[in-house]
DNA sequence: AAAATCGTCAACCGCATCGGC
DNA sequence: AGCCGATGCGGTTGACGATTT
């Protein structure tokens, strides 16, 4: 039999989830066999637990998923069909995919892999304690109190969101539609971590982390926007400890 | 307006693992 | 113990729409 592959179309899907519906999930060759369906058991089960199961979420990776996604990673690296486990309605493709399309597109513009120490600790003491605080501004605006992150420790050298006990980690939000992906590099420049920890500042439409490279600081960045205003927050080893005693203090 | 480039994501592929025989 | 089929997992590809030149 001569086997059919590239994008399902609509009466496949169809016959496939008629299928699936009496029969159940798993024997995937037989619902190939079976269902009438000219794929592999292999492209059946693909297309059932990517796309067709009921209770699959699609798009719009809410910063609380953005979030355990970083720090799930951290943890256990590409193992992504665990840290899918986490994040229900996600599954282990479309985390691949943000992972590689998002934040290996940072690293890549930072000029640095993925896997690296300098990589990483951007990670931690830029994105990671930015995820948090727009979360928490999101649950405040959106509720007034204050928000609940639960589940998040603190280590004393930096910002570590730490998932266990798993699977208890999770942020609580009444409202995660908020799903604009941030960009470390919109703040980044490749000069140095320690550069940046010591002179980003909120500012940007979007409270995007800004940096200006000045000729006077031609080795590190200055405030941006012309200068520091009380609305603006040094994002710095300093506030990262604050953030740390915030987030311990409602544990 | 057309071509080139980029970003996203569904789907495929190869390998590993598991369980039955 | 070894074989074999089924399933699961992670890496990669390619189609396609969006954006830029």
């Amino acid at each position: 039999m001569d086997v059919k592959k590239g994008p399902w179309t609509e009466e496949e899907d169809s016959m496939l989830k008629a299928y699936v519906n009496i029969h159940g999930e798993g024997r995937w060759n037989s619902v190939a066999r079976l269902s009438g369906l000219r794929r592999t058991g292999k492209s059946c089960r693909l297309r059932w637990l990517n796309y067709m199961r009921p209770e699959i979420k699609r798009g719009n990776i809410s910063l609380e998923e953005q979030l355990l996604i970083l720090e799930l990673h951290s943890r256990w690296g590409n193992r992504w069909s665990k840290i899918a486990q986490h994040l229900p309605g996600r599954t282990d493709n479309e985390i691949k995919n943000y992972w590689r399309t998002r934040v290996q597109k940072q690293a890549k513009q930072m000029k640095c892999d993925v896997n690296s120490k300098r990589f990483k600790d951007a990670m931690r003491s830029v994105w990671i304690p930015r995820l948090i605080e727009r979360i928490r501004a999101s649950c405040q605006s959106t509720t007034g109190q204050p928000s609940t992150i639960t589940g998040i420790m603190t280590e004393s050298e930096s910002v570590q969101v730490d998932p266990s006990p798993l699977p208890e980690l999770s942020v609580t939000s009444p409202d995660s539609h908020v799903s604009s992906v941030l960009d470390l590099t919109d703040c980044y420049k490749p000069q140095s971590v320690s550069n940046y920890e010591a002179a980003g500042t909120w500012g940007g439409d979007d409270g995007v982390l800004e940096f200006q490279e000045t000729e006077e600081h031609s080795n590190g960045w200055s405030v941006g926007g012309g200068g520091e205003s009380s609305m603006e927050t040094m994002w710095n080893e300093e506030n990262i400890w604050f953030l740390q005693q915030q987030l311990h203090d409602e544990d």
